[in-house]
DNA sequence: TAGGCCATCTGGTCCT
DNA sequence: AGGACCAGATGGCCTA
């Protein structure tokens, strides 16, 4: 199943004086007899009869005649075409995996939580992607500083247990305090300030995690998550987590590409969106954009895209235009991108 | 060992 | 005809 392409075109010849095995390469070995006509398998018998585009006429009376529009004859000649074909369809379809893989990986370093050592899966990844940018574009709209407990109430909506572990593992919460259908005998916002209390570990709740996969889901540092703006102590939003906001743990990669739509389609949201208090607590959630993007005070806030070429493709100005916006607007835009440019 | 996640192969469909 | 995209099938790997 592993097998590389370059191997497998290097086998074709040799592969080709044989007879053809089974479609299912590295798997199936249930598919042989059963397989339907039109499949390889069946090819095989075919190819060996004759190597002229003849009808099958002899099948002798032991076989009932076929119905329905009679298939072209496999030649070797065929055979060989379908087997390029299929290798090479093969190639493409790995290609394309692959490039999806890295634009999910791309993703991956944009929303929060991103770990090298504890990856979100994929579908993980979409959904909190998704969270992620519905909680960024509610900010946008609404033009208040979010209150913590809304913000990752927002962004864990929907998201597995181990995965909102490692949201609130991240963001140094309690995830029993944002997730009331969970815990419904909590209070549903519970002050934070003990979210700043551990600093440079996941929160481990002996109750909660009872059951539950254990942390660590990742290794971020907290210095790795909640960064100080250059030249604004605070940031533009009201510090949360007083003296967790610190700048000079190890780099990580660089920020990347998160498109701050505003304009997405999260109705289904809309309902929690309202339904969360207004607290005054303020969240930076500036999570982990460090790094390569303030060179010159510009404010790009997507960076050079890490190790994986395929990141940096996204431009800023592409994804994000000024134009048409209010005042207010551009405030807040320029907010974030100064809480995404960090340092 | 079961279940989750993943990579790969494969055939079908649509489009150029 | 060939490429892109998609979904189903399959087996490998890992973890609880």
């Amino acid at each position: 199943m592993t097998r590389s392409v370059q191997e497998e075109q290097e086998s074709v010849e040799s592969e080709q004086q044989e007879e053809l095995h089974s479609p299912m390469e590295g798997g199936g070995e249930e598919g042989g007899e059963e397989e339907q006509e039109d499949s390889p398998h069946h090819l095989e018998e075919e190819e060996e009869e004759d190597d002229e585009e003849e009808e099958e006429d002899d099948d002798g009376e032991n076989k009932p005649k076929r119905r329905g529009p009679k298939k072209k004859k496999m030649t070797k000649a065929r055979v060989q075409r379908f087997k390029v074909r299929r290798m090479k369809a093969n190639a493409r379809e790995r290609n394309r995996m692959h490039g999806l893989n890295d634009a999910l990986e791309c993703l991956r370093k944009i929303v929060p939580c991103y770990s090298k050592t504890q990856k979100l899966s994929k579908i993980e990844t979409l959904r909190l992607a998704k969270n992620y940018i519905w909680a960024l574009s509610e900010v946008l709209r609404s033009g208040k500083a979010p209150d913590v407990m809304s913000f990752v109430q927002a962004l864990c909506k929907g998201l597995s247990q181990p995965t909102t572990n490692l949201v609130a593992g991240c963001l140094q919460l309690n995830p029993r305090t944002f997730l009331p259908e969970q815990m419904p005998d909590l209070p549903v916002h519970l002050p934070a300030a003990g979210a700043a209390t551990y600093p440079g570990h996941y929160y481990q709740s002996p109750g909660l995690t009872a059951g539950l996969p254990s942390p660590p889901y990742g290794t971020m540092e907290p210095s790795h998550i909640f960064h100080q703006v250059k030249g604004q102590p605070y940031g533009p939003l009201e510090p949360f987590f007083d003296g967790v906001l610190v700048s000079d743990g190890p780099a990580f990669d660089p920020p990347l590409s998160p498109p701050l739509s505003i304009n997405g389609n999260f109705s289904s949201y809309k309902h929690e969106a309202a339904a969360a208090a207004d607290y005054d607590k303020s969240f930076s959630f500036s999570v982990h954009y460090g790094g390569a993007g303030g060179a010159g005070g510009h404010p790009a806030i997507y960076g050079g895209g890490g190790s994986n070429p395929r990141c940096s493709e996204l431009q800023v100005d592409g994804l994000m235009g000024f134009d048409g916006q209010t005042h207010h607007e551009r405030m807040m835009n320029a907010q974030l991108n100064a809480i995404f440019h960090d340092s």
